[in-house]
DNA sequence: AGAGCGATGGCCT
DNA sequence: GGCCATCGCTCTA
């Protein structure tokens, strides 16, 4: 029989839309080291005529992936110490993405405490800094696309319910509450 | 060629 | 709550 063998995933055709339907996918990381794996449960949403967005002044060497099919992983350098993982949004060759702040750790949550030098799974990923030093994503794995290599987005949990904020340590466009999280979670970076 | 700065986190008070 | 470590990328000259 014919069976549309759909490979559920949630739909990334509108960034703002896809941040909140990102929430309680399940991300996974293979590595050398083991797999590891959280339910995403915050995200921010940056888009092409979002001065807030990487994006905003057009494609650069730095964030060429930004502007890849949806799907594509963003990871950017921060304050000359930090990784931050996206994943790309909206059409390609137009700059959109999704932030992911937080995690709650699922498997390998021993190794994601090793990793981050810490012994509370509570803070373990609870930032998106956080969150790419205990998956191990890092510049290595900017421009990979989801499913098709070693980072993985399987159906996770339903959120109960989901809260909505404005985006943190952003100084452009700060009214556009583009932020999400699954409300009560005891793994999110902040209120 | 070089200054300025950033979608942060950790430690200090 | 506030400060600062630290460096690649971008923009301007």
């Amino acid at each position: 029989m014919k069976s549309a063998a759909a490979i559920i995933e949630p739909d990334l055709t509108d960034s703002v839309t896809a941040a909140r339907a990102l929430l309680g996918w399940k991300l996974i990381h293979e590595t050398p080291e083991g797999r590891t794996s959280g339910f995403i449960v915050e995200t921010e949403a940056y888009t092409a005529d979002d001065m807030a967005s990487h994006s905003y002044n057009g494609k650069t060497t730095r964030n060429s992936a930004m502007f890849g099919p949806a799907g594509t992983i963003y990871v950017y350098f921060t304050y000359g110490m930090h990784y931050c993982v996206n994943i790309v949004t909206g059409q390609k060759d137009v700059g959109e993405a999704v932030l992911l702040r937080a995690l709650e750790p699922l498997e390998g949550i021993t190794l994601m405490k090793q990793r981050r030098h810490q012994s509370d799974p509570h803070v373990a990923a609870n930032g998106p800094a956080k969150l790419a030093q205990a998956m191990a994503i890092g510049r290595a794995q900017n421009g990979l696309v989801l499913n098709t290599g070693s980072i993985h987005l399987e159906p996770g949990i339903v959120p109960t319910e989901i809260a909505q904020t404005t985006r943190v340590g952003i100084t452009k466009d700060i009214d556009r509450a583009w932020r999400f999280y699954i409300k009560g979670n005891n793994f999110i970076s902040r209120p």
